[in-house]
DNA sequence: TAGTGGTCTAGACCACTCG
DNA sequence: GAGTGGTCTAGACCACTAG
């Protein structure tokens, strides 16, 4: 027994931040409507006008906010705000859009890596991959088949019923290794539904789909985990996109 | 005539991110290979340190960098560096792959708003949009059809022959009146080709489609661009995301 | 011209990682 | 314990926008 760390307050700044969200989700301030100042801000709050920055900054990163030069901050659209483009997991992801994520586990078996996926992975051809297939539902109606296949430790017991009981899989893994997904990149195209496909998701062969592939990556940068999902044109995939100005 | 605003120069943490970017890109440092730590290259570029973590956070955004708390900052893999989740507009996304954009205008007309897309675009009903359909090609094979609609000043002429003439519709709309896309909201899904997008695209009805719905907005958070994308399934939609650590 | 956000500095201390 | 990134401050000046 040592030092025992606290949790760790959040930084002022953190802080700062939750308290404009909250007073915008509350509906003090409206689309578009301006922020006080800066300069009043700091006051206000009694923090240096840079901790007003960052607090700032971290809601623009958010979409919650934006900045015009010599004209003040706002509160961005609702539509814009509420688009979060954050790796969610399914489960999180249609929670937030106010739907009951479920699932059905198909199979989950130990897979030796393809030359492909060992090189996707950074892994030896032949390491014992974690693979899972689910059947993915929104409030019990089948929206999608997801194929996944992880980088775990090798002394990480996963069982069925215990993913099952999971919320979910992202926060299981957390909590048994220290799977921490931090980034991704996803590649999304429309295909359509092979026998196998078609039975499982409950549509007629060659129906169309949304098929999205992604590599998620630690926070250290190693690939974790490589997935295949398949989806019914009823599932919507939401995003926001910036224009980083200019390059220059 | 008055001041004549001179082209003004960056910023010199912009100056010192993209120094950085360049070196990644001669392969002077490779993936997750560490930088030279903040004060070290505060020296080094005689700047402050902050300046040298905005630079940091500059390329951090863009997906370049990544930093860890008491380890360092690193080079991101190739694979999250060269995604960049930036509204590009059709033909510098294709152009940055390496691919040769094309287009075949299909219509070009005033369209009166109707409700729903007055409500979208925040105009009135009956507002004369501009719609302008369009046969997008990569190295001259079509991929895709958009159809989208403009709210543009009333004086500003457009013809088809400008437009297919231009680079970039976007570059030609920001010249012509002030029109700038900052931010974008995009809805995707998987569809079945009707008969005429499926002869338009030229494959056989009722084959899949990837669709994809956006809505630009300007800098200052006002909808001016609704537009609908339809990709055959050669087309592949690359984004990358990212987990915002935690709401705390 | 007054007020806003954007850039930059110099220095302090905290929190984390790793040998 | 030495070194790294993370937070915070107080103050200065620049660039832009708008009445």
């Amino acid at each position: 027994m040592t030092t025992a760390t606290q949790p760790a307050s959040p930084p002022r700044y953190k802080v700062l931040a939750n308290e404009v969200r909250e007073t915008i989700e509350r509906g003090m301030l409206r689309d578009n409507d301006p922020l006080p100042s800066e300069r009043e801000l700091s006051e206000r709050y009694a923090v240096s006008r840079d901790t007003v920055r960052k607090a700032v900054r971290y809601l623009e990163e958010r979409g919650v906010l934006y900045s015009d030069h010599g004209r003040g901050t706002f509160v961005a659209p609702a539509m814009v705000r509420n688009m979060s483009r954050v790796i969610g997991g399914f489960s999180e992801d249609t929670q937030r859009r106010g739907g009951k994520p479920g699932q059905r586990i198909l199979l989950l078996e130990s897979h030796p890596a393809s030359m492909s996926l060992a090189g996707l992975l950074h892994v030896e051809p032949g390491f014992p991959l974690v693979r899972l297939k689910r059947l993915r539902s929104i409030d019990d109606k089948v929206v999608g088949l997801h194929d996944a296949y992880y980088v775990l430790p090798k002394d990480v017991p996963l069982s069925v019923a215990e993913i099952e009981k999971s919320d979910s899989l992202y926060r299981l893994l957390q909590e048994k290794c220290d799977f921490r997904p931090t980034e991704a990149v996803e590649n999304i195209f429309a295909g359509a539904a092979g026998g196998d496909e078609a039975e499982l998701l409950g549509v007629t062969p060659a129906s169309p789909l949304l098929i999205c592939e992604r590599i998620t990556f630690s926070e250290r940068r190693e690939p974790i985990e490589y997935c295949v999902m398949t989806y019914l044109p009823s599932y919507r995939y939401s995003t926001r996109i910036t224009r980083h100005s200019g390059a220059a």
